[in-house]
RNA sequence: GGGCGAUUAACUCAGUUGGGAGAGUGCAACCCUUACAAGGUUGAAGUCGCAGGUUCAAGCCCUGCAUCGCCCA
C-alpha cells in the first residue's frame, strides 16, 4: 500500500534506475524451470558482443519487453533469455586494432595469446550493450545471461558439428568463395554486400593463334586475365557461325586457350564472347567444371598477384588491373572502353571488396535441412508476420546454396577435425582424441579453422537451455512462442534456427516469428555514421526518459512500415507521460485507502462511462500486444488517458470530488477514479514500466509492485462494464456540451462569462439524459443557468447548435452578432445538406436498396432522418435569426 | 533482370472480412478555469499517386502506368 504524493512535473532521471534495482533485486524478471503456470518464452536475438546500443536494438528490444511484461501481468511463466554472440569477425578485428595500436600484429603474438586478449577485451569492454538495455528496462532474466562462447554452447556446437558431419551434411570441398583480402577469410555468401558501383566495361582482343584478328571479350575485371582458362560464345551467336578458330591466345601470357561453346553465354551482353575464369568468378567456376577447365588461382589471400600474371606478379589486384590495362593499350589490344554501373561485392564486416577464389572449404550440405524449414512455414506451424515476409523466406530456402561455415580467424568455436599425416585419416568426435583411430599415431594436427559465429547463433534457442543436457527449461520453454528480429537477419539467423531446430530438437523453434520494422531518421534514411544522421537511444533516454522513448517507439512501430525516428516524436509521447503524471497527482488529491469497492448500483452516467470506456480499452490493448500491433495498443491507451480519462472523465467527476454533491457520490466519484486509473496504470505498464510503477507504488489502494498486478481484462469484468447504450448517451452529452461550447468560441464570448442557455426538445429519452446530467452541461459548457423551454418561448436573441432532436439556445442579451451567427448557422447548414445529399442519393438508387445487405440499408436510413431532422432545425434556426437581424 | 513494399491533411502516419476518411504534430483564434502552459477550449485543412476495370457501393479488390525505397541475382 503506498502513500505520499507526487512531484509537480515528471521527472524521469530519478526513478528509472530506483525502480530497475527494484525488479532485479526481488527476482520479478526471473524465469521458474518447473511451474504449474502457462510458460511464456522469447530468446533474444543476440547482439554482438562488440556492439552498442543503436536505435534497431532499442525497438527489437521494447517490442519483446512489452509482450514479457504483458504476459507476468497475465500470470504466465515468463523466460526471456539474454545473451551476446561472439561475433568472430568483428571481434577479431577490434582486438587486432587494439593490438596495432601497440605495433603488434596477431600473427606475432600466436594464437593462443591472441585469444587470451580476445577473452581479456571482453572481461573489459565486451557486452556494453548489456548494460544498456537495462537502461532501456529491459525485463530479461539476466542470471541465465548466455555467450555463445561458453562451456555449454561451445558443447552445442561440438555435438552439432560431429553428428552433421556423420550424417553426411558436413563436408569439406574446393570451392569457389568469397574471401576478404582485408580480413583474411571466406565469407559465406550472405555475408557479401552488393553495392552498385561506377566502373568501366573493358573490350580486349584476345587474337588467334599467330593471328592479329581475334575475339573481343568485354570485362570489368581485366586482372582476372592471368586466370582465364578459356573464351565461351553462344552455339546458337549467329556472330560466331562462320568462326573456325578453336583456339586463342592469352594477351599478356604465353598461354594458348581454347573456345568453348556454351549456350549460358548472354549473346546480349557485351561483344558475345565471354572469357572464362573459373578460379575468381563463380558463374565461371561453374561454366568451368562443367567443360573441365583448369582452374588457375592468380590472385593470392591479400589480394595481390600470383605467379600467373607474369610481369604483375606481386601487384595489388587494382593496381595490377590500371597496369594491364596500360600494356594492353600499348600492343593495341584495348579496343575500347565503356562507362558502366555494375555491383560490386564487399565484405559486411570491413567492406572491402570481396575477391571471389577457390579454396578449400567446409560446407553444411542444407538442402535437405531447408526443405524441412521451409515446410514448417508451408504448414503453419511457424508464422511469419506480417504474412508477405514468409514469401522471401522461401524464395531463399528453395534457392539455398551450400553454407560455407569455415573461416580463416581464430576468434571462434575451432572446427573439431583432426587429421593424421601419416595415414590420411581423418578423424571428427566429441571429445579431443589423442591418436590416430586409424593408424595409432600420435602426430595427429586440428584443423585450423573456426566455425561462422551463425553456426553457433543457429543453435541459441536450444543451447541457452541447456542442450545437449535434456533440461527442464527446454521442457518448460522450448519452443519458444515468438522470435522477434529484424528482416535484415531473416536468413543469417531465423533461417538457419529453423533448420537446426528441426533437425536436433524434431521441433520448430517458434511458433510465430515476428519481424519489424528498420529505424530510419525522421527522413526516412538509414541511420549511418559516415552520414551523420545518428540518433543515440541512450542520450534520448537520458533526455526525455526511456518511458517516453519506449512509448514512441511502440506508436510508431506499425506493421510493414519503417519506424522513422526523430526527438521531437520522442519529446511529444514525453508530454503524454507528464499527461498521465499530473492525472495521476490529481487523482492521488482526493482517493485514499478505503476507495477500493465500487458500488455498481449507485454510478452516475459519466462514471459507467468510463468504466466502460475502459473495459474497452483493456481489450483493445490486449488484442494489440497479442496480434503484434503495438502501434494499435499504445493508440488506443493514448487516446483513452487523454481524450477520454482526462479530457472527459476528470472533468466531469471534478464537482463530486469536491464534494459539491453529498458524501456518497464522492466516495463513488473517489472508487471509479481509483480503479480506472489502476487499469491504466497496468495497461501501460508494458509500454512505461517506470513512471507506471512509480505511480501505482504510491497509490493508496494498491499493494507491492505493479509486475505483480493482473492485467485489468477479463471476459466477466468486460461483460459487466462494458454498455454500449451509456456511451451513446455520454457521447450526446458531450455533443451538446461541445455545441455550446463552439457557440462561446465562435461568438467570442469570455471563459469568465457565464451564459444562459434554454434547451428544447420532443424526445423524451434526451429530455430524461439532459435532466439527470444538468450539472455536467453546466459545469463543462460553464453556463449560468440550463433550462427547458417550450416551443413558444425561444429566447429572441440567441444563437443555436442542434445535438440529436436538442435544439439548445444560447441567450445573447446585447451581445449577439448576428452576422456572424448567420455566418456560422450557415456554414453548418451547408455541410449538413451537402451529407444528408449523398445519402439521399443512394437511398434513392434502386439497386441499393435492391442488393445491399439489410443493416447497411437501415443503418443510411436512420442516418438520413438524423440529417433531415437537423437540417430542418438548422434552416429553423438559421430564419428566426435573419427575422431577427431585420 | 527477378521479388517485395510505399504513394491518404502542411509534416509523420493509422485505416482487414468493401458501407464512405481518422490520429499525432504543426497551423489559426481565445484562455495563466484550484492535476497539467509539457496545459485547456474552438477552428481551418484531403479529386486517398495517375488511368482503367469489377461492384448497388472502392482508400481498401483486379489490370496497367508513374515516382520513390528495399532485398536478391
Amino acid at each position: 500500500m503506498g502513500s505520499g504524493s507526487l512531484d509537480k512535473g515528471y521527472e524521469p532521471s530519478g526513478i528509472e534506475e530506483k525502480w530497475y534495482k527494484h525488479w532485479v533485486d526481488n527476482g520479478f524478471f526471473k524465469a521458474e524451470d518447473k511451474s504449474d503456470k502457462q510458460s511464456f518464452s522469447i530468446v533474444i536475438p543476440p547482439p554482438n558482443v562488440t556492439g552498442v546500443l543503436h536505435m534497431g536494438h532499442a525497438l527489437n528490444n521494447v517490442i519483446q519487453d512489452i509482450m514479457c511484461r504483458y504476459r507476468r501481468l497475465l500470470g504466465y511463466n515468463v523466460l526471456w533469455m539474454p545473451g551476446t554472440d561472439h561475433a568472430g569477425i568483428a571481434t577479431q578485428n577490434v582486438v587486432e586494432r587494439d593490438l596495432a595500436a601497440k605495433g603488434l600484429t596477431r600473427d606475432q603474438v600466436g594464437r593462443e595469446e591472441f585469444i587470451k586478449h580476445v577473452w581479456k577485451w571482453r572481461e573489459k569492454s565486451g557486452g556494453a550493450i548489456i548494460n544498456q538495455l537495462k537502461r532501456l528496462g529491459a525485463s530479461c532474466d539476466w542470471d541465465r545471461e548466455r555467450f555463445t562462447m561458453d562451456e555449454g554452447l561451445s558443447d552445442a556446437v561440438r555435438k552439432v558439428f560431429v553428428r552433421l558431419y556423420k550424417e553426411g551434411l558436413i563436408y569439406q570441398d574446393q570451392y569457389i568463395i568469397n574471401w576478404c583480402p582485408r580480413c583474411r577469410t571466406a565469407l559465406a555468401d550472405l555475408e557479401v554486400e552488393h553495392k552498385e558501383q561506377d566502373a568501366y566495361l573493358y573490350y580486349i582482343r584476345y587474337p588467334f593463334v599467330g593471328k592479329k584478328q581475334g575475339l573481343t571479350v568485354a570485362t570489368t575485371r581485366p586482372e582476372t586475365m592471368f586466370g582465364d582458362t578459356a573464351v565461351a560464345i553462344n552455339p546458337e551467336d549467329d556472330r560466331f557461325k562462320d568462326l573456325e578458330e578453336v583456339q586463342v591466345t592469352l594477351p599478356l601470357t604465353d598461354r594458348v586457350i581454347p573456345i568453348i561453346k556454351d549456350d549460358y553465354v548472354d549473346t546480349q551482353f557485351g561483344t558475345g564472347a565471354l572469357k572464362v575464369t573459373p578460379a575468381h568468378d563463380p558463374n565461371d567456376f561453374h561454366l568451368g567444371e562443367k567443360h573441365e577447365l583448369q582452374k588457375l588461382k592468380v590472385i593470392d589471400d591479400e589480394g595481390c598477384m600470383l605467379e600467373g600474371a607474369g610481369q604483375f606478379k606481386g601487384l595489388d589486384r587494382f593496381e595490377c588491373r590500371e597496369k594491364a590495362v596500360e600494356a594492353l593499350t600499348e600492343l593495341g589490344l584495348l579496343v575500347k572502353k565503356e562507362p558502366l554501373k555494375n555491383s560490386v561485392g564487399h565484405c559486411y564486416r570491413c567492406k572491402t571488396i570481396v575477391e571471389p577464389s577457390i579454396s578449400k572449404q567446409w560446407f553444411v550440405k542444407v538442402a535437405p535441412l531447408a526443405q524441412k524449414a521451409s515446410e514448417a512455414v508451408r504448414s503453419g506451424r511457424t508464422r511469419i508476420l506480417p504474412g508477405n515476409w514468409s514469401k522471401t523466406y522461401f524464395e531463399w530456402m528453395d534457392n539455398i546454396r551450400d553454407w560455407c561455415i569455415s573461416r580463416q580467424i581464430w576468434w571462434g568455436h575451432r572446427i573439431p577435425v583432426w587429421k593424421c599425416p601419416d595415414c590420411k585419416q581423418v578423424i571428427v568426435e566429441e571429445t579431443d582424441p589423442t591418436e590416430c583411430t586409424s593408424c595409432g599415431s600420435k602426430d595427429i594436427v586440428q584443423e585450423t579453422d573456426v566455425l561462422d559465429t551463425w553456426f553457433s547463433s543457429a543453435l541459441w534457442p536450444f543451447s541457452t537451455m541447456g542442450w545437449p543436457q535434456e533440461t527442464d527449461l527446454l521442457k518448460t520453454f522450448y519452443p519458444t512462442n515468438v522470435l522477434v528480429t529484424g528482416f535484415d537477419i531473416l536468413f543469417f539467423w531465423v533461417a538457419r534456427m529453423m533448420m537446426m531446430g528441426i533437425h536436433f530438437m524434431d521441433e520448430v523453434p517458434f511458433d510465430d516469428v515476428y519481424i519489424h520494422a528498420l529505424v530510419r531518421d525522421e527522413h526516412g534514411k538509414k541511420m549511418s555514421k559516415s552520414v551523420g544522421n545518428v540518433i543515440d537511444p541512450l542520450e534520448v533516454i537520458d533526455e526525455y526518459g526511456a518511458d517516453a522513448f519506449r512509448f514512441t517507439l511502440s506508436a510508431f512501430a506499425a506493421q510493414g512500415r519503417d519506424v522513422k525516428m526523430s526527438k521531437d516524436r520522442v519529446e511529444g509521447y514525453r508530454h503524454f507521460v507528464n499527461k498521465l503524471w499530473n492525472a495521476s497527482r490529481f487523482a492521488l488529491m482526493h482517493i485514499t485507502q478505503k476507495d477500493t469497492t465500487i458500488d455498481y448500483d449507485k454510478l452516475s452516467l459519466p462514471e459507467k462511462w468510463i468504466l466502460s470506456r475502459c473495459a474497452h480499452t483493456s481489450l483493445a490493448v490486449k488484442e494489440g500486444i497479442e496480434n503484434y500491433k503495438f502501434n494499435e495498443a499504445a493508440s488506443a491507451v493514448y487516446q483513452f488517458v487523454w481524450h477520454e480519462f482526462c479530457d472527459w472523465f476528470l472533468e466531469t467527476t471534478k464537482p463530486a470530488l469536491y464534494e459539491k454533491e453529498g458524501v456518497q457520490r464522492r466516495d463513488s466519484a473517489r472508487s471509479v477514479l481509483s480503479k480506472v486509473l489502476k487499469d491504466i496504470l497496468i495497461m501501460l505498464h508494458p509500454f512505461i514500466p517506470f513512471v507506471t510503477e512509480e505511480i501505482y507504488q504510491i497509490l493508496p489502494a494498491t499493494n507491492g509492485s505493479i509486475m505483480k498486478a493482473n492485467y485489468p481484462y477479463s471476459e466477466k469484468e468486460y461483460k459487466t462494464s462494458r454498455d454500449e447504450a451509456v456511451e451513446k448517451d455520454m457521447d450526446f452529452i458531450f455533443g451538446l456540451i461541445s455545441g455550446i461550447r463552439n457557440i462561446r468560441s465562435e461568438m467570442n464570448i469570455q471563459p469568465s462569462m457565464k451564459i444562459k442557455v434554454l434547451a428544447q426538445t420532443t424526445d423524451e429519452t434526451e429530455k430524461i439524459i439532459i435532466s439527470e446530467n444538468t450539472s455536467i452541461i453546466v459545469n463543462l459548457a460553464a453556463l449560468e443557468s440550463f433550462n427547458f423551454s417550450d416551443v413558444d418561448n425561444i429566447p429572441s436573441s440567441s444563437a443555436s447548435s442542434v445535438t440529436g432532436d436538442t435544439t439548445c439556445f444560447v441567450s445573447l442579451e446585447g451581445i449577439i452578432d448576428f452576422d456572424k451567427e448567420i455566418k456560422r448557422l450557415e456554414k453548418e447548414f451547408e455541410k449538413n445538406t451537402k451529407e444528408l445529399r449523398s445519402v439521399q442519393k443512394r437511398l434513392h438508387n434502386e439497386s441499393f436498396l435492391d442488393k445491399a445487405p439489410q443493416e447497411v440499408i437501415q443503418k443510411v436510413k436512420d442516418k438520413h432522418s438524423d440529417l433531415e431532422e437537423k437540417n430542418n432545425k438548422l434552416k429553423e434556426n438559421l430564419e428566426r435569426i435573419q427575422e431577427m437581424k431585420r
